[in-house]
RNA sequence: GGGAGCAUAGCUCAGCUGGGAGAGCAUCUGCCUUACAAGCAGAGGGUCAUAGGUUCGAGCCCUAUUGUUCCCACCA
């Protein structure tokens, strides 16, 4: 058995990924025995590259779905990739622009063929690199959005959708992408706070002198205008009633009309109405009948309209337009506006608003239950506050605009007959209108919203529509685990889908993470080039490191900062369990390793167990509360300061001592401690633990196979706990002494305990000798037996005398005594005082009051004890 | 305009249903002690943003204020 002194994840991560995967430790089975946990991975795009975000998520997913492996689940992790229309598209335009060529030149189906190969070339890269995380995902259930499964569920839902009346073709404005030249959902559209202006412009009141000026942000529109706006309260412009406005430029007639949309404060209280170009402009329009002038054409320029200013794009034409209006007295003046801005969220051009025939998912019907079964909590968030958010959402929900101009995504299964002029919404294609029996059908040009697919994901991967056996078996699934800014786009929509689709929510808990942040907490961006790539990070220091370092410490929900040092702290940990286990495994090999059930146990090896029997508890109860980064927390703490820092330190003495069954007896213990830390680890860390697993005496089968440890009572030691706490109070005591004194560590020393218990001391004299450097220990009555000047130190339950000779300075000695005496009043004062108080008396638990008796009453010992020190050291 | 989060040691953050302020890093002092210098031992460091309130008792609960971050929203 061998082990290299440092801890090296590059000799032994991927032969370990491929052991795994190569046995089919990763397959889920459908089985009637066990219960099922199941995952499904919020997939990622194929032209994504992994990033800190997919990390940290893979991560959670990972840790989760291997710890309810261990705890004997069925569990699934169920992989896969989105085809991502919107930006998938982008990225093959930009890539054929680099051979000048554009989608017409190539065609719809040199398109497709170009997207396809893609998504061959490139759709696996990312999960590669999901492998050198370790994520255990079951391979076998690979899927793709758009895959023949999933193409199939979204036919399936489209046309249930569709015959149900909840999904509709129409006019309605929309938020248009003049640069993707494709019209985008509410959700799709970022906005932006800009500073802009708004204008005052006059229209003349027809057949009079008199003008009527409206305020506007977006001169440019003008040539839309099909009515001026008044709020019907509003005096001022009451008597207008009937009369027509002229557009001024266009020289056009517009009516008046009356609306409570206008607000009688913001601006002149009259409102140009472009029912074209602005959401709520459509909507007056709709109340009064007014005429949709369409003036933007598709890519963002000005159409015939615009008159002289056609072809110009609408940015443009806004400055032009302004000077033309300045020209002719019709611009009253100009004032600044900060507004918010839409933007494309893939291309961040600035989005218009257009009228345009589009489909659209009626939202109210599928938003009731999608709300009903989140208050209900049946569908839990964790942190419960992103349930408000997701309330707010559901709750405003607008109809969802679903087609897409684009070419790559799922075509919509809606034909037309060229003929006859029917519309057959179908599963399967259409050749002939069943109504004229015509063979000119054309398919619907558009593609459906990427997310569209992405809402079925949770049961279009395990069948649906089909009735299959995994559908049945891991539907609904347990967690879904993804960051907040996709709450919206995905999580909303996978819930009332499920409900609609499946009848039954998708999810049980949706375990809401936050950005990983640079170590300044700005978000990493490519133009700030302050990303951090997660592949560099486990190339250098593997990624186990990796993944301790972003669940360490991280809180659900929270964004974290991640930097060097937390990289560096990780692998030191890491590096910590494999010293830890080279030091175990060093000392067992070759030796009999029994049972701890078959062993006398000392006190040190009572006291480890005892303390890992708590941890078990700790970790467990933190993951169910879906703590991860607490639990592991735990583990760290129990890893280096119990098991490392004590426990092996303690058990030197035995294992370097002559007493072979002592000995076999502790290397027991120390093989047992650590296979269990091994098993309580490795949801954490797989590849470190798997790996040192591999070496350890009595293991068999992987240890990723191997079940999570459970709390048992039956191991609590607490007597043993309690002998070993004061054990180490003393070495720590007496090594505090020694730093304070000068005496070098190496110094060893003698040790005279006045004690009523001497039996703790006795017991662990072999500890007090070897790690405080200690010579001898021996029991006094009174420290003026003895001969040397000694320092003295009073604890609970014991003085100690240590013999320093000159090292013993007065005044040092006698400042030490009255600081640690000062502090023994305070609590004594903290304690006299709230046991004088009848409040605390009366109304405090009765557990409270006594431990406060018990405390003062200690700390009262101790007192008189150093006072008597202090008068001693005096009086010498 | 509406909503949410955060404010605790120099830095990054924990602090569970209220009951003696914690960790890691950094700093300082010693140590190559036969698992680990990616380490060991020891130490210093906090008016828990501010002001009120509830309570026997508040970092934690309530109210207000300040600062900060983020979501949502059609005031043209």
């Amino acid at each position: 058995m061998e082990m290299a002194k440092t801890y090296n994840p590059s000799e032994f991560e991927k032969e370990i990924y491929e052991e795994w995967e190569s046995k089919g430790y990763f397959k889920a089975k459908v089985d009637a025995n066990k219960l099922p946990f199941t995952i499904v991975i919020p997939p990622p795009n194929i032209t994504g590259q992994l990033h800190m975000g997919h990390a940290l998520d893979e991560t959670l997913q990972d840790t989760l779905i291997r710890y309810k492996r261990m705890q004997r689940y069925s569990a699934l992790w169920l992989p896969g990739t989105d085809h991502a229309s919107i930006a998938t598209e982008v990225k093959i335009v930009e890539q054929m622009a680099k051979e000048g060529l554009t989608k017409k030149d190539v065609g719809r189906e040199g398109f497709l063929e170009r997207a396809w190969a893609w998504k061959e070339k490139y759709g696996g890269r990312i999960i590669e690199q999901l492998k050198t995380l370790g994520s255990s995902c079951d391979w076998s259930r690979l899927a793709f959005t758009m895959d023949e499964r999933c193409s199939r569920a979204v036919k399936e839902v489209f046309v249930n959708l569709y015959e149900k009346g909840l999904i509709y073709r129409g006019d309605r404005i929309i938020n248009w992408c003049p640069d993707c030249k494709t019209a985008l959902s509410d959700a799709e559209v970022e906005y932006v706070e800009e500073d802009s202006n708004l204008w005052y412009i006059k229209y003349q009141v027809k057949d009079s002198d008199e003008y009527v000026t409206v305020a506007t942000s977006r001169p440019e529109t003008m040539f839309g205008d099909t009515a001026v706006a008044f709020n019907p309260k509003d005096s001022r412009y009451a008597h207008l009633k009937g009369k027509t406005l002229i557009l001024p430029i266009v020289n056009k007639e517009i009516p008046v009309v009356y609306d409570d949309y206008v607000e009688l404060e913001f601006g002149t209280g009259a409102v140009k109405i472009t029912p074209a170009h602005d959401p709520n402009d459509f909507e007056v329009g709709m109340r009064h009948n007014l005429e949709r002038v369409r003036v933007l054409n598709d890519d963002g320029t000005m159409n015939e309209f615009a008159g002289k200013y056609q072809g110009m794009d609408a940015l443009e034409c806004r400055s032009a337009i302004v000077e033309e209006l300045k020209e002719i007295g019709a611009l009253v003046k100009i004032e600044p506006l900060h507004h918010a801005v839409g933007h494309c969220y893939r291309c961040n051009h600035t989005v218009e608003p257009i009228v345009s025939k589009q489909w659209f998912v009626k939202m109210e019907p599928l938003a009731k239950p999608a709300i009903d079964v989140v208050r209900k909590k049946s569908v839990k968030f964790v942190p419960d506050r992103f349930s408000k958010i997701y309330f707010n959402w559901m709750e405003n929900v607008k109809d969802w605009c679903i087609s897409r101009q684009l070419w790559w995504g799922h075509r919509i299964p809606a034909y037309y007959c060229q003929d006859c002029g029917e519309m057959i919404i179908s599963k399967e294609d259409v050749k002939v209108c069943a109504k004229c029996g015509s063979h000119n059908v054309k398919q619907d040009e558009d593609v459906l919203d990427t997310w569209f697919s992405s809402a079925l994901w949770p049961f279009s991967t395990l069948g649906y529509p089909d009735n299959t056996e995994d559908l049945e078996y891991f539907y609904p699934t347990d967690v879904l685990v993804t960051g907040y800014d996709i709450i919206f786009f995905w999580v909303a929509r996978m819930i009332f889908s499920g409900l609609e689709h499946m009848k039954r929510i998708p999810f049980k808990d949706v375990l809401i993470h936050g950005l990983v942040r640079d170590s300044q907490g700005r978000k990493m961006s490519k133009s700030l080039g302050n990303g951090i790539d997660p592949t560099v990070i486990i190339d250098k220091y593997g990624a186990d490191t990796l993944r301790f370092s972003l669940i360490n410490g991280v809180a659900a929900g929270s964004d974290m900062r991640f930097s060097d040092e937390k990289i560096e702290g990780a692998r030191n940990f890491m590096n910590k369990l494999w010293n830890a286990s080279r030091f175990v495994l060093l000392n067992a090999d070759g030796k009999k390793i029994s049972s701890i059930k078959d062993c006398k146990l000392n006190s040190a090896d009572k006291w480890i167990i005892t303390r890992l029997n708590k941890t078990v508890k700790e970790v467990t109860l933190n993951m169910e509360k879906y703590e991860m980064g607490v639990a592991l927390a735990n583990l760290y703490d129990f890893v280096w300061n119990d098991f490392c820092d004590w426990y092996i330190e303690l058990t030197k003495p035995v294992l370097y001592g002559e007493d072979d069954v002592k000995r076999d007896n502790t290397i027991s213990v120390l093989v047992y401690v650590l296979g269990e830390i091994l098993k309580l680890i490795h949801p954490f860390v797989p590849f470190v633990t798997e790996k040192i697993y591999k070496d350890m005496p009595g293991a068999n089968g992987p240890l990723m196979l191997a079940e999570f440890p459970r709390y048992n009572a039956k191991l609590n030691y607490f007597a043993s706990d309690k002998e070993i706490e004061t054990v180490k109070e003393i070495i720590k005591n007496i090594r505090n002494i020694k730093v304070k004194t000068g005496a070098a560590p190496s110094k060893r020393v003698a040790l005279y305990v006045k004690t009523e218990n001497k039996k703790v001391i006795k017991n662990g004299s072999v500890y007090i000798e070897k790690l405080a450097g200690v010579s001898e220990i021996g029991f006094v009555n009174d420290k003026s037996v003895l001969t040397e000047k000694v320092v003295a130190q009073v604890i609970d339950g014991a003085e100690l005398f240590i013999p320093l000779g000159d090292l013993v300075d007065f005044d040092k000695e006698l400042k030490r005594l009255s600081d640690e005496l000062r502090t023994v009043e305070n609590e004594i004062a903290r304690a006299s005082g709230k046991l004088s108080n009848n409040g605390f008396l009366e109304k405090a638990p009765k557990a409270l009051v006594d431990a406060e008796r018990a405390k003062r009453d200690k700390y009262v010992d101790m007192r008189d004890k150093l006072k008597k020190q202090i008068d001693d050291l005096k009086g010498e």
